[in-house]
This record gives C-alpha cells, sequence and structure tokens, in this order.
RNA sequence: GGGUCGAUAGCUCAAUGGUAGAGCAGCAUCCUUUUAAGUUGUUGGUUCCGGGUUCGAAUCCCGGUCGACCCA
C-alpha cells in the first residue's frame, strides 16, 4: 500500500486516507495476518519443534567447530536487525535468549521476503547450525524457520522496558518478556519452593494438600474471606493458616507432613502483605521446636547452596550483608525488651503495675499505646516496631509470652511463656515454630483464655481430635512470600508474586 | 481507612496558563557478521474520566477512577 502523500491539508481531501493505518501497529499487524492467511499459511495452525532451550543451544556450541552441531529452537522475536540480505534477531525462551543469523541465501528468496514481513513479538521456531558471530557470539545460523504465532500488539520498549508497575502487575507477561530482572527474580521463587520441597522430601515428610474452604477459619488471628456453597446452604471461610488440618494428620497418623499453599486474609494491602499469599507449614512428630531451628537452618542452607549460590545476601532496605553460614542468634524475646526499654521490664510481669509501667516504657520509646491494652500487646507492639526492625541477621527469638499463641506448648519453668521461636531475618518475621500443644484440657483453656484484640477462633472438631491423641510434635510456618524478598532483594511482596491482588480494572 | 505523589503517542519520557515534542516501536528507503546495529525520510494524540476558573488549560481548582509510597 502506498504511504499517503503530501501535507496534512491535502491529504485530508483525499478518499483513502482512511486507508492509511501505517501508525496503527494492531492493524498493520493484523493486515499482514490476513494476507498470509489468504495466501495459505495460518501461523495459528503451524507449530515448532524445541531441541533446545536458548541456554542448552549455547553450551552446545563446539569452541572453533562451526555450524557442526543442529539446533531446533524457538521463541519470542525481541530483538530484529535487519541489514537487507541477511538480518540478526533474538528469540526469548524460557532460559533466555539467543541469537539467529537470517540470510538470504541460506534459506532462500521466498522465505527471506516473509521473513522480512515477521514482526518483534512473533513467536518463531527455526533450526540450523550453531556458529560463532565476528563478535563472538554463539548463533544460529537458520536453515529453516517457521512463524508459529502472530502478535498483534507491539511488545514494550526495548531498552526501558516496562516501568509502569500497574501494567507490570496486571499485564506480568509484558514484564517478564521485556524485563530480565522480573524473568530472573520470579523464576528464583520456583526454585526456591522446589528446593524446599526437595529438602523436606529427604528427610522423609509427606506433602499434603489440605481444603481451602473450612466451615471455621482457625489457626490464627486474621480476618477471613466469607464464600457461600450454594449445594450445601452454607458459608464457608477461605482458609487463614494450615496448622489445624495438619495437626490432625499427626493424629492421624502421618509422623512427618507439610503443606505449601495458598492462605488467605481479608485484611490491608502493602509492600508486606498480599491478601492472598504462600504459607509453608511443617509438623514433625517427636520432636519440638528446637528440631525445627535444626530444620529452617536446613532449609535455608540448602537454599543457599543451591538456589542462590552463596550464603550472603545483601539486605536490601539496609545494605547489610545478611550471613546465613555458621551459628544464628538464639535470644529471649524479654532479654531483647529489657535491653530495648533500658531497665528489667521482664522481672515486674507479676507485679500489680506491669501495664503501667510497660505504657510509660512504650511511650518513652515513642510508641503510641492504645488504654485498652493489655500488657502482652503493650510490650508486643515494643517488639514488633523497635526490635523486629533492627534484627537484620538470622536471629531466634525464644520464650514469647503464652497469649502470642494458644497454640503451643507452655514452658515448663515458666507457664507464662511458651516453647516457641520466632526467626527474624532482614528486620522481618519469616518463622514462627512451636512445640505443639498436645493436651485437649490445657489447648481448650487457651482457646477460652485469649484476650487482647487479636483471638482466634475456637475449632471444637480440632479439640476433639486432640483427645484421640495427638503425639508430641515441633511445627514451624514460613512465609512463602517474605522468604522470596529476602532471597531475591526485592522491594516488595508484589515483586515476587505474578499476579499480584489489585483492584479490578476493565480490560482494554 | 487517612496523608503525599502520579496518570501525556504502542512503550520510555519532555512541554512558564499561549501551535503538545523526542527516543524506541511503526511505515517507507539503503545495507549479507549485527550487539540499544547503522542510514535517509515519515505517520501517529479524547494529554485517565467528569465538571469548573480563564480570552485561552496537559498545566490552576473541585469531584471521580486506577496506581505508587508513607501511616493506621
Amino acid at each position: 500500500m502506498p504511504p499517503a502523500l503530501g501535507p496534512p491539508s491535502l491529504r485530508s481531501s483525499m478518499s483513502d486516507l482512511h486507508h492509511d493505518i501505517s501508525h496503527d501497529q494492531y492493524a498493520v499487524r493484523s493486515k499482514k495476518l490476513e494476507e498470509m492467511r489468504a495466501g495459505g499459511f495460518d501461523p495459528f495452525r503451524a507449530n515448532a519443534q524445541q531441541t533446545h532451550f536458548s541456554a542448552e543451544a549455547l553450551k552446545a556450541h563446539v569452541d572453533g567447530q562451526d555450524n557442526t552441531v543442529s539446533v531446533k529452537v524457538a521463541g519470542r522475536l525481541v530483538v530484529i536487525r535487519d541489514m537487507g540480505k541477511s538480518q540478526f534477531v533474538k528469540i526469548l525462551d524460557q532460559e533466555g535468549q539467543i541469537q539467529l543469523y537470517v540470510k538470504k541465501d541460506v534459506i532462500g528468496d521466498e522465505p527471506y521476503a516473509a521473513f522480512k514481513k515477521i514482526d518483534l513479538g512473533d513467536i518463531i521456531g527455526a533450526e540450523g547450525t550453531l556458529f560463532k558471530s565476528k563478535t563472538g557470539e554463539v548463533t544460529v545460523r537458520v536453515e529453516k524457520y517457521t512463524l508459529v504465532s502472530k502478535a498483534l500488539r507491539p511488545l514494550p520498549e526495548k531498552w526501558h522496558g516496562l516501568t509502569d508497575s500497574e501494567q507490570v502487575y496486571r499485564q506480568r507477561y509484558l514484564d517478564l518478556i521485556v524485563n530480565p530482572e522480573s524473568r530472573a527474580r520470579l523464576m528464583m521463587r520456583s526454585r526456591i519452593v522446589a528446593s524446599i520441597r526437595q529438602t523436606l522430601a529427604s528427610r522423609k515428610f509427606i506433602e499434603v494438600e489440605t481444603p481451602v474452604l473450612e466451615g471455621v477459619a482457625g489457626g490464627a488471628a486474621a480476618r477471613p474471606f466469607v464464600t457461600h456453597h450454594n449445594a450445601l446452604g452454607s458459608d464457608f471461610y477461605l482458609r487463614i493458616a494450615l496448622e489445624l488440618r495438619l495437626k490432625r494428620l499427626l493424629v492421624g497418623g502421618y509422623d512427618r507432613v507439610f503443606e505449601i499453599g495458598r492462605i488467605f486474609r481479608n485484611e490491608g494491602v502493602s509492600r508486606k502483605h498480599n491478601p492472598e499469599f504462600t504459607m509453608l507449614e511443617v509438623y514433625q512428630a517427636y520432636s519440638d521446636f528446637q528440631g525445627m531451628m535444626e530444620l529452617i537452618k536446613a532449609i535455608f542452607h540448602d537454599l543457599c547452596r543451591e538456589v542462590i549460590g552463596t550464603f550472603e545476601i545483601k539486605h536490601a532496605a539496609s545494605g547489610e550483608m545478611i550471613n546465613f553460614a555458621g551459628d544464628w542468634r538464639t535470644v529471649r524475646y524479654f532479654d531483647l525488651i529489657d535491653a530495648a526499654v533500658g531497665f528489667k521490664l521482664s522481672e515486674l510481669r507479676s507485679a500489680p503495675d506491669y501495664a503501667a509501667r510497660a505504657t510509660e516504657a512504650a511511650r518513652t520509646l515513642g510508641l503510641d499505646i492504645h488504654s485498652g491494652w493489655q500488657p502482652f500487646e503493650i510490650v508486643n507492639e515494643i517488639f514488633s516496631k523497635k526490635i523486629e526492625p533492627t534484627l537484620i541477621q538470622p536471629t531466634f527469638v525464644t520464650h514469647l509470652p503464652k497469649e502470642l499463641c494458644p497454640l503451643a506448648k507452655l514452658n515448663q519453668e515458666d507457664a507464662g511463656l511458651i516453647d516457641v521461636f520466632e526467626l527474624c531475618i532482614g528486620g522481618m518475621e519469616v518463622a514462627p515454630a512451636y512445640s505443639e500443644q498436645n493436651d485437649p484440657f490445657v489447648q481448650r483453656q487457651m482457646f477460652e483464655q485469649q484476650a487482647g484484640e487479636e483471638q482466634q477462633k475456637m475449632d471444637t472438631d480440632f479439640l476433639l481430635a486432640l483427645e484421640h491423641g495427638m503425639p508430641p510434635a515441633g511445627g514451624m510456618g514460613v512465609g512463602i512470600d517474605r522468604l522470596c524478598i529476602l532471597l531475591t532483594g526485592a522491594e516488595s511482596i508484589r515483586d515476587v508474586i505474578l499476579f499480584p491482588s489489585l483492584r479490578p480494572s476493565d480490560a482494554k
């Protein structure tokens, strides 16, 4: 089609003005597709073979022996450098990019003319031999190619990529195509989860799946999402934790179980919170919270060795290097509190003016303390605002007040404390673990005696299970999203979730 | 839920209240080893939506939508 000629004022009177679609990339690409179909070729009915991913092909080249190894590769065209009768192009597949050299006198006049009409973003398959270009890049000398999918819309800009955060999240596929850091980071998440599964499997843990829809949303203190089952005629809650189901399996004789599953909390969205997120929960019979220390270290060590490739990771917020090798610090909760407030607040725990002294201490630190708060809530405010953010290196915080968790065993020496740890890394809670409460009477009491704003729902069916006898066990929860933030140096939970929760918006 | 900031071409970004521009992409041209390839020319705009102020609004004001950050 000839381009419109003359200045706009002249052209506006020309009858074929509305045929000028050169500025409309969707129209240009649609037209190319139509022409191909009219000529008897439909890319959407074609396919290609893939003998090598890009990275495998790059490795398959034998140095000094060009054009001896044949490969079939496939992927999306992301770079085109057209030099008239030959072109260097690059395709992107799961493992990265590889360069193709398409030469007119190799593939023939007609296929070459057709290749010239291929657009950035189209998906092709190509076969040929590997060689090293003048500049040293391993490249496929293309002998044959097939267009296997037409992209009707253009890719975002090649150099700056896609920066608009809304589009990055809503159209993650574009982010994955043009932003290599996003690809690498989200790919890393898959490898992290795979590594954890492997570590647990090697220790004879059984992976299970438990219901997302529950009659009682227990195991944590959080507002649940509610939904309705029509046939059963009743409301259900989306689970807020995995704990109570997995403990029922301990009762059932599964001694080592774990689940990696999505849980849902109907609360705010922030850099560290997504309404649905992924939790690993592990339960091991005849172990305890100290056994979980050993297990979480093993999980981290395997991750460092096999996925991250280093035992030192830079903490994005502080710039400090987090060291996962060697011994991890273990410290009592109240030792940290005492150090933060500057006096032995812990020794006043049974004193009548404990709440007043704790409030005073917290306010001295600049914290906003509500009048109705329980003492443990005041102290925990100090912990979460003033202490937790400073715990950059891996730290097991132990001997927490019992009110913070009704599902853990009480400490033998001090019944006001529980046998648990809270693993903090990079200023975040990464993994809580307990010696699990298995006394049905104490468990019932703990549910009933809950105080403060965040109370767990009592699951009476769970208590029934405990009455049948649950073996002593260590249990642990690991927030997979936060773990990924930590290990990938991401700034936001949205950067480690493929499709983070956003307000619905009308698609264009 | 509150506060701050943002939304301009397909993408990345400009534009004292006074004709909305550039780079990439697109279209056309030259080029058979390029590396953000290069060359010559060129198309493309409901400035997020709805009101208001003004001779005149991308720009100022009000409301809304969506997003980011901070706080709860």
